[in-house]
DNA sequence: GTCACCATGGGTCGGGCGACCTATTGGCGT
DNA sequence: ACGCCAATAGGTCGCCCGACCCATGGTGAC
């Protein structure tokens, strides 16, 4: 789980990436702030492992704030003027990575990650070969022994498929395969019933869309 | 449901919030426009209820993109310079609302329901006044005829408090209670087990966070 | 004041569910 | 060739869940 902490004063941004980054299973969104102010405070109460900060903010700038927080933090900035000009000033602040706010999604969900990771983006000489290596679709730590039959299964839950004949109907197998299937996802989620697997495959991202 | 077009060259806040807004239940994002060209094809063909456009774009204005789409369309326009020559040009395209990238995201949901009802905020005297009629959750229509107990229940579930017991423990009343909530819940949503009823709890929003 | 609705609690009954166990088949690695 | 594991299928048992009844008190609408 890699605890970020965003700040951008343009709320549509904030608000939007919040929400679209807690939704990724690895990530939770530990922090939001509006203004450089607010950065400053939260971030030494609440220790992010990713900062993921703008750079243009009404009370000062971002990378003023960072420069205060001293090393030991891991910062991907984020910026609507992506040039040469901004990245030596955020390189000299300690940032990790830089990005244009024109990056799509899942970039910047794997850049967050390969910083997490300890990996240096701002100046690699092919940060795409580093990404790529960090695009998992990663579903959460406890996922990753579920087999694909098992998830195939827990999609079907997430979707309100609850009925194990009505799981079996929709695979083509026995009933009785269904109920194996559910008392090993059971095991590995550490779970006992049905309910909490679909809130769990909600939550892992097996759902619709 | 309110269909909507997204249009904003910046990646990170055109995802991040066509997810936000997906999140919310009576809302569905029914495209997403990186370039006023995409804009242009787009709308003709999917036919959004609420059009969401930036002004600033690469390829183009998104004005001119409304303009050329004609009065049919219903549209909120956003930008990071709320002036009143920028609001003046958005008026004259025949936008109905007018939103600063600083706005927070609640403000933005509540505008996108009341032009889509039909309200045209760009020039009204008291904006606020006509957002606040707009404000509620907004649960999806098959909610509110729920009861505050049943939300209450539907809560529990979707934070994977399944059993019986557990949630008559919860809420400090008889297991009986709740089963005779829940059988009224499986009734109001056309439902009928509780997994099911996790996932609609999720989906309408009642989640945890 | 009456009526509708909600929250509360109770009872019964049948079927579905979860826990536990065994077994066969096929693929994959070494 | 051997072992490991996933996927398949079957069985039993006890309990929980959902369906269908009923009753009471409180609250708000008209």
């Amino acid at each position: 789980m890699i605890r970020i902490l965003i700040a951008d004063d343009h709320h549509l941004l904030l608000d939007g990436l919040s929400q679209a980054l807690g939704r990724i299973p690895d990530f939770e969104v530990a922090g939001a702030a509006a203004t450089v102010e607010a950065l400053r405070t939260l971030a030494p109460d609440i220790l992010p492992d990713v900062l993921l900060v703008d750079i243009e903010m009404p009370d000062g700038s971002g990378l003023s704030a960072l420069r205060d927080l001293g090393a030991g933090h891991r910062a991907v900035i984020m910026t609507m003027h992506a040039d040469d000009e901004h990245r030596n000033r955020a390189r000299a602040v300690g940032a990790r990575a830089f990005l244009s706010k024109a990056t799509p999604l899942p970039d910047v969900a794997a850049t967050i990650r390969a910083v997490h990771a300890g990996e240096s983006l701002i100046d690699a000489d092919d940060p795409d070969a580093i990404l790529d290596r960090y695009r998992e679709p990663s579903l959460g730590p406890d996922a990753d022994s579920l087999t694909a039959r098992e998830r195939e299964i827990l999609a079907l839950l997430a979707r309100g498929i609850s009925g194990t004949a009505d799981i079996a109907d929709e695979l083509y197998i026995s009933h009785k395969t269904v109920k194996n299937h559910l008392a090993s996802i059971y095991e590995k989620l550490r779970i006992s019933d049905r309910t909490q697997a679909a809130v769990e495959a909600i939550r892992l991202g097996l759902g619709p869309s």
